[in-house]
RNA sequence: GGUCGAUUAGCUCAGUUGGUUUAGAGCGUUGCAUUGACAUUGCAGAGGUCACUGGUUCGAGCCCAGUAUCGACCA
């Protein structure tokens, strides 16, 4: 027995988990058991550990330690993703800490401080995952720049391309003036922010002093308008149709042109159309033909098309602008609303609409693949009512075509070479020449002459090949026909369409070829064949935890004061699958950070020490050669009944994917059957031994409680695993069988409720009158068929009841004895007589009232019974139930009538 | 503005084709207990017109319609 008498979390976590390492139990190789994989959805490598992660790798590590318990070869491949813009942005702002500015590298010594940043940075998040106790195969981890996964990328390209699914285009894009790059649409993030609407007048051609009112939160634009835009039915402007405006400030002509896109609530109903600086300007334009004036630079400030302020920012322009405005008298009117502004998600700059030349890759097969492979359930949603967001994000009028390319240094760098406006997509350098040459034959071009594209491909392009570019797919299909599809993917939602779309797209684009026809038409093309969506991790406000918020408690804290198995269980108690969990860390009022504490994760830690005491106490006991008393061998089959019970629970809960249930139940079943019930019902009286069989039974089911409770809990459960008997090397939790839910004897968990709720009962009566829970009273029973068969025909029922509620007596009566207090159990009368007076009025006073409610509820279902539609509709079953209630009810109130003193 | 989702105990949530007596759990809360497994404890109690209004049905927390409030995503 351990000399501590509480559990110590930090070493013996460490000591376990180096103890799997060493074993080599979680490293996986193709052999012919059922596979069972998981890839981690890659963290940014230069990440560190936050809430989110912790919620999502503890369901990943229940899923697969439950596999790898199930038999199943359980592979969870780990991995970082080289996050294009956030990690350049951070490269980018150490190197100017430093005092290096971009600008002056090179290309290649750029990349060279980016990977020494990640050698250095890199994976610490991977540690931070060990000490949450996850399984992951080490041995595989995988980086989505490493060589391998880089020309992974590199074919998939030019595969695309000779599909002639990617293309290059002038687009309008979302432009983030801070990184300098393009942003796809999902990278942009729009919020309601304060802005000036000002109102302008335009002078209409040919007129002295008519003008035309619009409406702009962008002033600094007018220079780039190229039309004024109203509604052709809108009567205040009919008689300027086929009329000309001045631009203010520069005096250049424009078109007045009609469309009914424009709103005519909105400000004066009159708009100004700039193409090169508004999405829906730019639609606008196209369709009348406008010219298109950029008067921004890539940086944001103003060029040479602007005619004032040249270099300066567009916010501060924008505040010259209305200066100038005001000084001509062409600012007529400035007030405030509010407006979606969309800010990049990496670098929060407001973003630009910019016209630029980027790769596309078409979407519309793509997405019409990715949207029936989850209607036609091939891939599942858990839960499924995900489904609803995924269709909406992928039916056609919602569905763009993807901007791949991205004005950043660290990623796979476009294989593009260009020559005298041709382009040459190929792996390498030399193919792409070897085209060109033939394109070219009379130019005798060498590799000097090409020009590869500056840009990279967007991160996403990468991970979207993550399920197959993990196990080297696009080199040496040997281990993807083992691992592929995956199992399950575990992420939160606000990635579904980033990348787990993305995913699906790839897989069903790309399956076929590498690993054939064949081989898909027996095991599928998906990537993976269910996702468990988790949620986001919000604060008690319900914010969604962020560190400019300072609304997250810092994981390493959280593991360090509650231990790992104490987080896992924090976590996961308050994760119902898809619903956003709220963390209960605390805020301080003062500071407004959260505070490393969490009731959640004390309530888990509780659980391991109230583990780690049962196993102290079955430890403590001497035991002899003995038959087990009759007590010890109903607590036993019952136990066993409820355990049963609880396997079949628990499988039921982690098919559904009810992962936060099936750990509650486990919570209640050790907590409330084994110790507070199983264990005070066998426990020895002072001084006496406990029986070696009672023990060996206890150990038994004590093993197979820790083995069901390991995926949640691993450390604990390894920690007393080994506690409970001596183990031969390899005998480990991790590794043990689960068990098998057999078939059990409800009977026996029927009758031992009826005597846990009499038990309750006379811990009640003693409750409220005081009496000393060690004065062994008397309790008499009703003579009757059920009461003989609880407390005759159960072996150890009468035992039971005199140990747990501390009886003197138990016995069968017909009459009621003196003194006695009576109540039910089932519906025989039952007394427990008392050494004090009883007064019966008050106790007939409670009785009648018991009557009353009672009569209440017969009356209801003699209602329901007597209702003739009732009977001839409702199923036999109901019925009969109801016919049951009936009499039950008849029963108790004749039982509790007879008590009436 | 569009779409979707939610509303059940003080808090966080379950509630499985509508039918099991009085709608459940965990936490919190209240009272009582305490020398030997554990105060990181035990026992017991209180706490809910299932947001509101109407409808369908023999029967509604669950289905339908409307209202209110909240949230998310999209624009």
């Amino acid at each position: 027995m351990s000399a501590a008498k509480t559990y110590s979390a930090k070493d013996v976590e460490s000591k376990w988990y180096q103890h799997w390492m060493e074993k080599n139990y979680f490293h996986s190789e193709p052999d012919d058991r059922e596979p069972y994989t998981i890839v981690i959805p890659p963290p940014n490598v230069t990440g560190v550990l936050h809430m989110g992660h912790m919620l999502n790798n503890t369901i990943q590590d229940i899923l697969i330690r439950k596999a790898r318990l199930d038999g199943r070869n359980a592979c969870w491949v780990p991995g970082t993703d080289h996050a294009s813009i956030a990690t350049e942005a951070k490269v980018v702002r150490k190197l100017r800490a430093d005092g290096i500015k971009k600008s002056d590298l090179t290309r290649e010594e750029f990349l060279e401080h980016a990977f020494a940043w990640k050698e250095e940075y890199g994976g610490i998040i991977l540690q931070q995952l060990q000490q949450l106790g996850a399984s992951c195969d080490w041995e595989r981890t995988r980086f989505t720049m490493e060589p391998e996964l880089y020309q992974a990328v590199i074919k998939v390209f030019v595969n695309l391309y000779r599909k002639g699914k990617l293309y290059r285009g002038l687009r309008m894009t979302n432009w983030d003036p801070a990184a300098q790059t393009v942003l796809s649409n999902e990278e942009v993030i729009h919020t309601d922010e304060n802005k000036n609407l000002y109102s302008v007048r335009y002078k209409v051609v040919g007129t002295d002093d008519e003008y035309i009112v619009i409406a702009t939160s962008r002033p600094e634009t007018i220079p780039a308008d190229t039309a004024l835009a109203v509604h052709p039915e809108d009567e205040r402007y009919t008689q300027y149709h086929g009329r000309k405006v001045l631009v203010p400030l520069i005096n250049r002509e424009i078109p007045i042109i009609l469309d009914d896109y424009v709103d005519r609530e909105f400000g004066t109903g009159a708009l100004k159309v700039t193409p090169a600086h508004d999405m829906n300007d730019n639609e606008l334009g196209e369709k009348h033909g406008l010219e298109v004036i950029d008067l921004l630079n890539a940086d944001g400030t103003l060029n040479e098309n602007a005619h004032f302020f040249v270099g300066m920012d567009r916010e501060a322009a924008r505040v010259e602008f209305v200066k100038k405005l005001k000084e001509t008298g062409d600012l007529l009117e400035t007030k405030g609303y509010r407006t979606s502004v969309g800010r990049s998600e990496r670098t929060n700059a407001v973003v630009e609409p910019r016209l630029t030349l980027q790769w596309f890759l078409k979407m519309d097969d793509l997405a019409a693949t990715a949207l029936g492979a989850v209607e036609s359930g091939e891939v599942k949603f858990h839960p499924d009512n995900m489904v609803n967001m995924y269709r909406s994000w992928l039916k056609p009028e919602n569905v763009r075509d993807w901007c791949v390319s991205r004005q950043l240094w660290w990623g796979q760098r476009i294989p593009a070479w260009y020559y005298n406006d041709e382009v040459f997509v190929a792996e390498t350098a030399e193919e792409a020449l070897t085209a060109a040459q033939q394109k070219f034959p009379l130019e005798n071009l060498t590799l000097a002459d090409l020009q590869q594209d500056e840009d990279v491909l967007d991160t996403w392009f990468s991970s979207w090949l993550w399920p197959m570019s993990v196990f080297d797919g696009w080199k040496d299909t040997k281990e993807l026909e083992y691992y592929y599809p995956t199992n399950d993917l575990v992420t939160g939602w606000d990635i579904m369409f980033f990348w787990v779309a993305r995913m699906i797209m790839a897989g069903y684009e790309f399956s076929d070829e590498l690993l054939g026809k064949a081989f898909t038409d027996k095991h599928g093309q998906m990537p993976f064949k269910n996702v468990y969506f988790t949620g986001m991790v919000r604060d008690e406000k319900r914010r969604k935890m962020s560190k400019s918020l300072g609304n997250s408690p810092d994981a390493l804290e959280l593991l360090k004061n509650y231990g790992a198995d104490g987080v896992r269980f924090g976590m996961l108690s308050s994760a119902a699958a898809g619903n956003d969990i709220v963390f209960d860390a605390p805020i301080d009022p003062k500071t407004k950070q959260a505070l490393n504490e969490s009731e959640l994760c004390n309530q888990g830690k509780k659980f391991c020490n109230k583990i780690f005491n049962a196993n102290r106490l079955i430890q403590s006991f001497t035991l002899a050669d003995q038959a087990p008393d009759a007590t010890a061998l109903l607590a036993a089959s019952w136990l066993e009944a409820k355990l049963n019970h609880t396997i079949a629970e628990v499988d039921r809960m982690i098919g559904e994917y009810r992962i936060s249930e099936a750990m509650m139940t486990l919570y209640k079943f050790i907590w409330g059957d084994f110790c507070s019930w199983y264990l005070e019902a066998i426990k020895p009286a002072e001084g006496e031994p406990l029986s070696k069989k009672t023990y060996e039974t206890t150990i038994a089911a004590f093993e197979r409680m820790m083995t069901l409770l390991h995926p949640f809990m691993p450390f604990i459960t390894e920690e007393v695993w080994h506690e409970l008997r001596d183990r031969a090397a390899g005998d480990d939790c991790i590794v043990s069988t689960w068990p098998t839910a057999e078939t059990y004897d409800q009977e026996i968990v029927n009758a031992f409720t009826q005597l846990q709720d009499t038990v309750s009962h006379i811990r009640d009566v003693r409750n409220q009158r005081n009496i000393n829970k060690r004065e062994a009273l008397q309790l008499f029973v009703q003579r009757s068929a059920a009461s003989e068969a609880l407390l005759g025909a159960t072996a150890g029922a009468r035992e039971f009841l005199l140990k747990s509620g501390v009886l003197a007596t138990v016995d069968l009566t017909d009459t009621a004895p003196d003194n006695a207090l009576p109540f039910l159990i089932g519906n025989d009368k039952a007394y427990l007589v008392l050494n004090e007076e009883i007064d019966t009025a008050a106790e007939n006073t409670k009785i009648n009232e018991e009557i009353k409610r009672l009569e209440g509820q017969l009356k209801g279902v003699e209602k329901k019974l007597g209702n003739e539609r009732f009977v001839a509709n409702a199923p036999e079953a109901v019925v009969a139930l109801e016919k049951k209630k009936m009499a039950d009810f008849s029963a108790k109130i004749a039982s509790l009538k007879a008590m009436l003193g």
